[in-house]
RNA sequence: GUCCCUAUCGUCUAGCCUGGCCCAGGACACCGGCCUUUCACGCCGGCGACGGGGGUUCGAAUCCCCCUGGGGACGCCA
């Protein structure tokens, strides 16, 4: 028997099959994730499947962008990515089953008609379903088709146990018979999802709750091709604060725009999957502990509200308790884009060590750090105002000498360098530091004043006290 | 409109299946305090919810029904 890291292999077969019409988003992130997660668990197979059976609204870039953010995210498949677009004769062979064995039928029913159709049952307060005029049509007009799958006659409802939301049925009244091949020959999606799945042998469809209602169609298809249906699991909506479907107004829907604004894709895979999902009082997961603990059977059936707020905070938490060197690494092109070369600076590292517990995201980060960094400081003009002033020269002068005879800046030396300036001055600790703050950073929020200190070096600081001295 | 799904603090949620341990626990946010060389971190405390109405039961957040709210679907998109 084959194992894997001490878990018994499975013939789980999970998938993620988003279409390439635009970057990845929140929701299909967290669906991915799902997938990832029970197939690791399990040892089972995650399977990622391009959907871009709508050649005119899937791009390249939209396939590479969601790549890049499940990479990012470290959702790694283990097969794929597969692309349907290159499946087309695996369809087309499909709809010429159904067809010959009486299963679909060529519709000539045109647009125009469709939808003055669906308009006037709506009106009359109807479910706007096809009516089934071109069903038992004999003839083969030269005219434009599509080809419609003909629902199963005799059957009252299709049923199946939702893996999250329990069982679901609906009446086969309330469905139609619906279009699996356009005019110009292409499969749709309902079609499509239900042969890849089913050659691909996924036997658990883990997705958005959107499809619920496309479920009992796919399962007729599923049997009307002679499948065996896969089981499924619904995966509740994220919503947006105003329980709308979250969009951009909500602000950024896009995983990797996250990344940008300088989040960690721990913090991002941490938040995502507490958005529906819990494990007793716990907050924090790593991926090996979601690995082990992740399960079906603690997701929630209710749609969620995305929190900006509390992706923040795990982003803090991970920051904080992340590795220096990793941060720093991660740091460089937030500095970057702001114009700041570290080459001849100060220890990256260091400064990174100095700034982990007061920055929320990268770019705050970049943000605190940039100070570090700069030639010659510039000072906000509320410090400067307050803080250098000319009373303020025998402070400086103190300062100057006393850490001018400091043989290391190591926090021993220089406490005993501050012990002198504050018996000589005759100031409080705060009365000396925050006007030093101000010189050597710019500003009156900082790492503490040792830590600057430190990791500026002896001759940047004192260089930095003389400036200030200068301006006096 | 019709159908499907859903309903615990502002938000994410625990508890619900197997009623009493719950005058409902945790987390984010918010407010207050402590710590303190600034800003943060951290720590302590506070605010804050079982949508409504009927049942069942000695007892209901937990079981049943109705109502209401919310979401989704109804496409030659996926």
């Amino acid at each position: 028997m084959f194992r894997k890291q001490g878990v018994q292999m499975s013939d789980l077969r999970v998938r993620f099959a988003p279409s390439p019409t635009g970057y990845l988003h929140i929701g299909g992130a967290r669906t991915a994730l799902f997938n990832y997660l029970l197939a690791k668990q399990q040892g089972g197979t995650y399977v990622l499947r391009i959907e871009d059976t709508d050649v005119a609204r899937s791009t390249q870039e939209s396939v590479d962008a969601i790549l890049d953010a499940m990479n990012w995210l470290g959702l790694s498949c283990d097969e794929g990515p597969f692309y349907q677009s290159e499946r087309f004769g695996l369809y087309k062979e499909k709809v010429q089953q159904l067809i010959d064995e009486g299963k679909a039928y060529r519709c000539y029913c045109t647009q125009e008609e469709l939808d003055a159709k669906r308009e006037a049952a709506m009106k009359e307060g109807r479910k706007p379903k096809y009516d089934g005029t071109c069903r038992n049509r004999t003839d083969h007009p030269d005219a434009p088709y599509v080809i419609r799958f003909k629902l199963p006659e005799g059957k009252e409802e299709v049923a199946f146990d939702d893996r999250i939301k329990g069982r679901i049925s609906v009446r086969l009244e309330e469905l139609d018979d619906l279009i699996v091949a356009r005019t110009d020959g292409t499969p749709t999606y309902n079609l499509v999802v239900v042969i890849d799945d089913a050659e691909m042998g996924i036997n658990l469809v883990i997705r958005g709750d959107d499809h619920v209602n496309n479920t009992p169609r796919q399962i007729l298809l599923y049997e009307a091709l002679g499948y065996a249906v896969p089981e499924f699991a619904h995966v509740p909506m994220i919503l947006g604060s105003d329980k709308k479907r979250l969009s951009k107004r909500h602000g950024a829907t896009s995983v990797m725009a996250y990344q940008e604004e300088g989040f960690l894709p721990e913090a991002m895979v941490n938040y995502l999957v507490r958005l529906g999902w819990s494990y007793g009082d716990e907050e924090i997961f790593s991926m090996d502990d979601l690995i082990e603990k992740f399960s079906l059977d603690n997701v929630g059936r209710s749609a969620g509200v995305f929190n900006p707020e509390k992706l923040l905070w795990l982003n803090a938490h991970y920051i904080k308790t992340g590795d220096p060197v990793r941060l720093a690494e991660l740091l460089k092109p937030f500095l970057s884009a702001k114009g700041i070369a570290t080459e001849q600076g100060p220890d990256l590292v260091e400064a990174v060590k100095s700034l982990q517990e007061r920055a929320s995201t990268m770019a705050e980060m970049a943000d605190g750090a940039a100070f570090y960094f700069v030639d010659t400081v510039e000072y906000e003009e509320k410090a400067k105002n307050k803080f250098l002033k000319a009373e303020q020269k025998p402070v400086f002068e103190a300062i100057l000498s006393e850490l001018g005879t400091c043989e290391l800046f190591n926090e021993e030396q220089l406490e005993a360098a501050f012990a002198k300036i504050m018996d000589q001055t005759e100031l409080k600790f705060g009365k000396v530091a925050q006007p030093l703050r101000v010189a050597l950073t710019g500003g009156t929020a900082s790492p503490s004043i040792y830590e600057v200190l430190q990791v500026l070096g002896k001759e940047r600081a004192l260089a930095r006290i003389e400036q200030a001295l200068a301006t006096l």
